[in-house]
DNA sequence: ATTAAATTTTAAGGAAATTTTAAGCTGATT
DNA sequence: AATCAGCTTAAAATTTCCTTAAAATTTAAT
């Protein structure tokens, strides 16, 4: 799920953007409305967040254009004011909720899905083979039975399922996982395979975590 | 639940009325503004829908008026005009909600829920194994003996309760139940989890609560 | 207003789990 | 057989969490 982020103040927007990201959202920003309005135009997105206030075009008029082209892409405003006027000024401009700054970040959290579950139904779910991986809840089953694994483990795992049949790179997984970006030597990502292999119940003779010579790994079906 | 209209059109009023009547609603209509207030300062109205414009009082003035004695019944405006001032005048004369007509029903019926859920709560009872807490009354038992609790470990149960069988991540507990919307670093959460897990005579190793290295906590069945 | 009590927060040392490093081993490839 | 990449294991390093106590803050009482 995409969100555009249309917000001046960085400190919102960053800490906006971390948040959702840590939610699993491809996030962009815009710090202006004459930007925010053309990304926005784009039709690459889910949902918009937008500001009241911004420079260019505000909030409302970005609001007022966006909606000539996408009716039905839901739009939050964030208001800077409790006053009331405002709020209303954006939910006929097309808006289909507000929030208060300052808002909890939960509450703000509930409404994106609240707008996105008409688009989008349930929580992720991802699944390799007899295993299910739960991202939001952190949880990884094999037909019903719960297992246990740890930040690393998980992070490994889903990465490697999210790329699903495809041979991922140990520079990739490195980057991804580990989030180092120069050169790597030690054998970190042997000792998290074989660990995972272990708690998944699987030899590395069999499928679902496969070893590419020289290359890395692969979770195949 | 009882809904007062206040509509002089009897089409829209009557169509109101029997939507409301097959959604369990007890609904009364008034077709003018001084009976209606009348009606409404009777006090027996879970919840008023009024039209801004109606002979007698307009809504406004009525909703001033109902103010006075009752702050916390819910009202909605129904406006047909599609201009903001009046909306805006509504709003701050005390109602709760607008809607534009023409609207659909199904809208009005959220908001109307909406507003009502706010008011009347059905005292609530969250359970966790055996414990049972009481938000309303700010109340913990387990089997029937009554625990002490100060605010904040009860906010934290009561969160980790409301999100059983889920991992909840000290960024969200730190954000729903200490209401801290940047980087933490202290251990509060460490802090409370340790007098929680004494007052309710669980240990670590045991379910009920537990931790979930590098990421949170978790309230389990 | 002052004092007392209770609650909440901070801080620090120690314990436990995770993550990383390292070293010997296995098996494939040349 | 030699080499190399990956496997496996154990120990070292680090991180995270637990626990306790004292400090700060809030609430209540005199």
């Amino acid at each position: 799920m995409r969100i555009l982020i249309v917000e001046d103040e960085p400190g919102i927007s960053n800490f906006l953007k971390q948040g959702l990201e840590e939610e699993n959202f491809a996030v962009d920003i815009s710090d202006n409305g004459r930007d925010g309005l053309n990304l926005a135009l784009t039709g690459e997105y889910d949902l918009l967040l937008l500001d009241w206030m911004v420079p260019g075009i505000s909030g409302i008029e970005l609001t007022r254009q966006f909606r000539k082209e996408f009716s039905s892409t839901p739009i939050i405003f964030l208001t800077a004011k409790d006053t009331v006027d405002e709020t209303v000024f954006g939910l006929q401009a097309g808006a289909n909720d507000y929030i208060k700054k300052p808002f909890h970040f939960q509450e703000l959290l509930e409404r994106i899905r609240v707008q996105l579950r008409k688009v989008n139904q349930e929580p992720e779910v991802l699944t390799l083979g007899p295993f299910r991986l739960e991202p939001l809840s952190f949880k990884l089953f094999k037909e019903e039975k719960e297992i246990a694994l740890t930040q690393k483990e998980f992070a490994l795992l889903e990465f490697l399922i999210r790329n699903k049949n495809t041979v991922c790179r140990r520079t990739r997984i490195i980057e991804s996982v580990w989030d180092i970006h120069f050169e790597y030597n030690t054998g970190v990502i042997d000792v998290f395979i074989n660990s995972l292999r272990k708690k998944l119940g699987i030899t590395k003779d069999q499928d679902y975590i496969q070893t590419i010579r020289g290359v890395g790994y692969m979770a195949k079906e």
